[in-house]
DNA sequence: TGCATTTATGAACAGCGTTCAATATATTTG
DNA sequence: CAAATATATTGAACGCTGTTCATAAATGCA
């Protein structure tokens, strides 16, 4: 019986409708302004449906998550992986990081920045896989610099991915947050890619 | 006479009041816990009296801000002036900025996370006084280790001490919301420190 | 058609930041 | 000292918020 197939095609339905009202409201005015009754009346139902499909607005944000967490993973590693050169592929990635995380500030803070999303993130493991893939996925890419000797065979490869990510991380929320409007320095992005250019040339040896 | 004066003291025994309460509620419950309200119930006074000593909440916080950003100063760079090696004074420094961001991550948020207080600070150039005043102690420091040897001459200040504080930045913010557990390492604190040591014999030569 | 099940509603609750007319307190003046 | 003025404080009210739940509407099945 197609019954409880179109009924699931039809929850389903909703439930996109609702993902999609709150991705509008969410990117255009932000996070705190992101409120159940103004996504229930953008698709014109009650308050109240939210909540047959979510239990609450933590794991509604968290799919939003989900979702642009994904894009985010292929834009970063997919795309350049056609770029031979390990760290030039390493510096590619750092550079898209950063291009990502200025051009869509919402979407990073939602996917690393709030915390109000991580007890409902706590329970779902598959967040953790996207994480850890990711991780992976970075952790390869250094492995391969490593041994084309771009890196010191010593280190470790954990604490070389945690310096990478945290600083393109920690770069991309000062900007975001506009504590880089200290430095007296008119075009602030540039200013940010050069600072990563000259980490990738502290942080490896060049080619000897 | 002497009744402006006391009514001056009493007015800032108020706004005294409001602070200490505000703090402590902040610390304790967090942000998003810290309502007028509560404030103003914990001080038995009624909620407006705060709209007498703050234009509004973000104000207020701002206020917070200030105190917390004085302490974190002092405790950076000004109790780490007895170390000679400029390269193990910046060090010194790195692992007071890691330890207490992970202390205190409420203050650390309202320092350099939190964005609702941008509109406020956008006017108080108090802020972005202090803000500079940090930069230049960082960039005079890392300009002693140029000077010692410990950096290529060639690279700019601005753009080095952008890395180091968006380095230390990254690995604290990353760890207080929790994306840290992506790895799976029990003890996460030493692996943060144990990066931040490899940072820098990554980023520095040894004394040639 | 009648019954059962699913789906959706919207009023209600407790809380929020903020404002403002009304009130209580304190000071100055007659 | 009493009246008038100035200041300090109140707390109800406004329009929001997330969330719940009894009620109502719509649908599927016999």
């Amino acid at each position: 019986m197609g019954i409880a197939e179109r009924k699931e095609r039809e929850r389903e339905g909703v439930k996109d409708l609702i993902l999609n009202a709150a991705r509008e409201i969410f990117l255009s005015e932000g996070y705190e302004n992101t409120s159940i009754r103004k996504i229930a009346s953008k698709i014109e139902y009650s308050p109240g449906i939210i909540y047959l499909h979510f239990k609450d607005k933590n794991e509604l944000l968290l799919a939003l998550h989900d979702k642009a967490f994904e894009c985010k993973m292929k834009a970063l590693f997919i795309d350049v992986q056609d770029i031979a050169d390990p760290l030039e592929r390493l510096k590619a990635t750092g550079r898209s990081y950063l291009q990502y995380g200025i051009d869509n500030p919402q979407d990073y803070e939602l996917m690393f920045i709030l915390t109000c999303t991580m007890e409902a993130l706590a329970i779902k493991e598959e967040f953790w896989n996207d994480g850890a893939t990711a991780i992976g996925l970075l952790k390869e890419n250094i492995k391969a610099c490593i041994g084309a000797g771009y890196f010191r065979k010593d280190i470790d490869l954990n604490e070389i991915s945690l310096l990478l990510w945290s600083q393109v991380h920690g770069i991309v929320s000062l900007y975001n947050t506009e504590r880089l409007n200290i430095y007296a320095i008119e075009d602030k992005k540039e200013f940010m890619f050069q600072s990563l250019d000259v980490f990738f040339s502290l942080v490896t040896r060049g080619l000897s």
